[in-house]
DNA sequence: TTTTTAATTGAACATCGTTTAATTGTATGG
DNA sequence: CCATACAATTAAACGATGTTCAATTAAAAA
């Protein structure tokens, strides 16, 4: 079969890209088939390749969108906050959390995949990664309350380490939290007192 | 071919792993191979069936052998360590960094391996993974200089996710660390800023 | 209408995990 | 010492995967 009018390119694109991430939902990344995602959008797995230009390629297409989802509950999580600057950062640290709880194989993919960075990484998902640390950015400033320098983006990605940390060992059950009821307010506290200790 | 007289059934247990986790050193998760490994140990793979019962028991058996490498280093640099109360911490992450650094593959293998806790994991790896929380226990109670308790052990926990959190995206070239030289200083000043708080 | 271009496929290949029947060394019992 | 029973080991088979590529064919260009 040649060319087909069934989609333009950019609606192939997010076809493909929201059936690989339907599929990674369902089973995980260790069971992700991109022969099966390439089945439900109804092409076969040649496509993926002419796409993507490879396996990885989509898999940091599938993750990127993952991470833009990511983003917008964090942005909208924000913007339902009225409170002072430690409720924006409580809330920020929950939202994180939230989303990766309800998006649990989604959001593990994000890391279980090794991106080979000698394969360039498309524009428009390395700014959908750099987003996330944006707007952390913006909100550690903002409780700072000094203007953005070198050392605090050092300082939030340090922090966003930390949150990870908690989330990743909760979500993959290693022990290490496994009876810890409350892993987000575990990773706040660490959070908040590492606050604390840039403003004394 | 039947029974053999090779190795006894702790030679051969032991075999495995060890050439397991020559594989797993090289190749990383996603690419290894109990094939390989069985090839390397001179069997074929339905002996590692026969012997950890799937490759799940296979997987946690390597693991566990990181673990306890890994176990060995902590204690090792702590001996070590001559100075006072910070300078324990500071070795005992320092040397958390250093092992999963040498030892990447083997290193990330223990959280991109999934566990089915259905699947009862045997004592001797659980031990093997615990002893590594015992470590930290007992360093941390002893920077405290108070009995351990309860919080003390969620404590330990929530430090044990925040250096493990920097720790992952260091070594898993992450976007958010990418231009950090010293993860490992970051992650120390967090947890000396966790520990300062619980003191006050 | 004809020709060119490029999207899409199907088939082929090597490899993987997993299961199972068939082997064949070792131990046991007479 | 031989025959039998046992259990470790394997080879082969199966379905599925990622990856490549020549062949096909729909759409665009001429």
């Amino acid at each position: 079969m040649g060319r087909r009018s069934d989609h333009t390119p950019d609606e192939l694109h997010d076809l493909l890209v929201s059936r690989g991430h339907e599929v990674m939902a369902e089973r995980g990344f260790a069971k992700f088939s991109a022969r099966e995602a390439a089945r439900r959008a109804g092409y076969s797995v040649g496509t993926i390749y002419n796409v993507f230009g490879g396996l990885d390629g989509y898999l940091i297409a599938i993750n990127s969108h993952t991470f833009r989802k990511w983003s917008a509950c964090l942005q909208s999580a924000l913007a339902d906050e009225t409170g002072d600057g430690d409720a924006r950062i409580a809330a920020l640290v929950r939202a994180y959390f939230a989303f990766a709880d309800s998006n649990r194989n989604a959001w593990m993919a994000i890391y279980d995949h090794r991106i080979d960075r000698t394969n360039a990484v498309a524009k428009a998902d390395e700014t959908a990664r750099e987003e996330l640390t944006g707007i952390v950015d913006a909100e550690v400033t903002r409780w700072l309350g000094q203007p953005e320098d070198a050392s605090t983006r050092r300082l939030v990605r340090s922090l966003i380490a930390t949150v990870h940390g908690h989330c990743a060992l909760w979500l993959t059950g290693s022990y290490a939290l496994l009876q810890e009821e409350d892993p987000a307010g575990q990773a706040l506290a660490r959070v908040m007192e590492a606050l604390a200790a840039q403003r004394s």
